[in-house]
DNA sequence: GTCTAATTTCAGGAATTCTTGAAAAGTCTG
DNA sequence: CAGACTTTTCAAGAATTCCTGAAATTAGAC
């Protein structure tokens, strides 16, 4: 692995423990996203210093994460594995998995919690609390099913638009005003 | 503090441990969003069952993250402490916190990396990703710094003109290209 | 079926992260 | 500036997560 390659995949490795995965899955993802064949574990644990069952436990966690796919090698025996090549894809089944994980979860407590009668002031309270919050997330939610039904070509215009379509829909928030939202 | 107030303060914890934050102060910030009134370290302490000391650790980091503001109550001596109840603006900064912390080394790292003269074919594959990797980061920072520039009402507008515009863009992907894709 | 190579599992140890109590430092009041 | 109260710091223990080697399982070739 030259030092650049190296340096990527560490770095990688730490965002994938800030990004749900851990520090081995990070690195194992982005080792197979910057290497331009299918690689087999043995190839991986080499690769990266850590041993073949640690490989052989990440490859299981990345096929639940959908991250990674089999590869069939002529005359080679043993598994191979790539990851999708296409940066957008990857990012998109990333956020597809995290909300199916964490935010799915904590929509439905939301709701169970919104369906109880408030028994005082404070709990009035924190139920409009939880209703904003739920209101949050289903709206993100709804814009992310469709964001992610989209081509990545087509996403890519949609975000560049968006930029100037901000831009006319409304005034930005002036310093001032962000302090103040902040401080309430 | 009543039953489901707690259940949604845990599970606020539970998911601050995979947003960058870790359970203690998830459930500092999931209290202070449900509690009407200012709270004190002591306070916190006492409802959240855990230490007085993990208390002021604890807000010390929610500072760093500007997730806690200090609120002075007349007569009483101690610090007490809020959190904003605009759930957009929660999300807002904890976006920001978390591009300035890791996004932002990230892209630096990349940027460093595409600038040395790759040495082999790999290594010039290996950058054509990196360089993809960084185009969809740039991308999204630009989009994230002009949603980010929009108060909460107008930000809720484009995310629901967003759906609709999304549609007539262009045209969704069918299940197929889905999964070839996925499996690319 | 048997033999071999590859993969997976898992219990224990390593490493990291979190929490705590005690002590230090800070702050307000009179 | 003394004394009471509050907050912060920090080293050590607790808890959690991660990694490993050995053993078990699976899969393929003959």
């Amino acid at each position: 692995m030259s030092p650049y390659v190296q340096r990527f995949v560490m770095h990688i490795g730490e965002m994938g423990s800030k990004w749900g995965l851990n520090r081995t899955l990070g690195q194992m993802c982005g080792l197979l996203y910057v290497t331009p064949r299918p690689m087999n574990a043995e190839e991986m644990a080499e690769t990266l210093n850590i041993s073949r069952s640690n490989v052989s436990m990440g490859l299981k966690e990345l096929k639940a994460w959908r991250l990674v796919q089999p590869a069939s090698v002529p005359g080679d025996r043993r598994e191979y594995w790539t990851t999708s090549k296409d940066v957008w894809e990857i990012f998109r089944v990333l956020a597809e998995e995290r909300r199916r994980r964490e935010i799915d979860p904590t929509l439905s407590m939301l709701r169970d919690t919104l369906l109880a009668d408030p028994t005082s002031e404070e709990d009035r309270y924190a139920q409009d609390r939880l209703q904003e919050m739920h209101d949050l997330i289903e709206l993100l939610n709804n814009w992310v099913d469709d964001m992610s039904g989209l081509p990545s070509k087509t996403l890519v215009r949609m975000l560049k638009l968006g930029r100037k379509v901000g831009r006319l829909l409304g005034p930005r928030r002036t310093k001032t005003e962000s302090h103040e939202t902040t401080l309430n």
